[in-house]
DNA sequence: GTATTCGATGTCATCAAGTGACATCACTGG
DNA sequence: CCAGTGATGTCACTTGATGACATCGAATAC
């Protein structure tokens, strides 16, 4: 028998989520949190950076998905079409679990804070896939446009799969909202 | 005689930023930038609502600005035809100041915090514009592809016109990335 | 089988961000 | 002259976050 009950993170995330949920973010306290889970407030801050990153945590798992997702795609291929390719890895990843996908996107858009820290793991994987572009011998601007518009790609698609039917595929969304894109941006 | 001086809100920017620069942003202390500003901390937070937000005053005008250039455009323009003469808006309100706009630039990419504020900004801009969009008759999803397509190449362009030459025009450098866009996010 | 080390946690102290309540005092309008 | 206004100071307090040190079960070494 162990000294303490394995799996705080996971308790603490489960924590977090229900009572960010129930109360609202910024109603809620990391003791609280702690609590639920059956530890301290200072062990909240060992699994978890801070108040935020509970909610984001699996972020660097999607990155690597997405990263070799794009590795994967030929070379001669456009940084568009790698672009495509990890978006589709991201769309198996995300699109698991629409109800829990849609509390945990209900609590971030409902405040301020922790839309920022979303934001900065979406621009932190823009970033990364800008890189994976330049390695892969796109122009440097080039690759930022094109990571940054796959980007945007994600968010829009991913936020009508949020507020639509559960059954919809999040790939199709993707794939649908990406064809879009030129057509959008052309003058 | 006043009882105290004026110009407490330019005085504690123009001391957050020097500060910010010489020992860092985590180095510095909501008191630190107070006293140098002559006042107490309970007063810094009268004028901004923390320690991030001194770094964005001003970023209203620039909405303003932005969304009064869009509604110029006839409606019977392509969406990114008004989001374009939005961006030339932000040009001339940004491109200024090129030594300043460096500096307050190196601070914000130095610190994570002041990132994610500078990405909710950028993101609170392009949500505006696609609601001005969606006003103007364009369709939803286009409205958002447009608007965020039109924040990534203002931030691109921004990034290219910090790094580059003081004498380069911030408004060429966007009319050349938005011309690129559609050429890199076609497969 | 006992000793040692290791790892996750608890405890305590402390700092800094942020907020509410109330006092102060120069200026302003009547 | 006097009441009211507004920017500020003062004080008390909560909460987020971090460093230092102690604890104790378990794995490992011998």
């Amino acid at each position: 028998m162990a000294r303490w009950q394995e799996g705080a993170a996971g308790r603490l995330q489960e924590a977090a989520l229900r009572l960010y949920a129930e109360r609202g973010y910024e109603q809620t306290t990391v003791a609280d949190i702690a609590s639920e889970a059956g530890v301290t407030a200072r062990t909240f801050f060992r699994h978890y950076a801070d108040k935020r990153e509970v909610l984001f945590a699996g972020s660097e798992r999607l990155r690597d998905g997405m990263l070799e997702a794009l590795d994967a795609v030929p070379p001669a291929a456009g940084p568009m079409a790698a672009v495509a390719a990890a978006l589709d890895a991201s769309a198996v990843l995300l699109g698991r679990d629409h109800a829990h996908s849609r509390t945990r996107g209900a609590v971030i858009s409902a405040n301020a804070e922790l839309m920022e820290r979303e934001l900065i793991k979406m621009a932190t994987l823009a970033a990364a896939m800008a890189d994976e572009l330049r390695k892969r011998g796109v122009p440097a601007g080039d690759a930022s446009l094109a990571a940054e518009a796959g980007a945007v790609v994600l968010r829009v698609a991913f936020e009508q799969w949020l507020n639509g039917p559960p059954e919809a595929s999040l790939r199709d969304l993707m794939r649908a909202t990406m064809a879009r894109l030129p057509q959008v941006a052309a003058p």
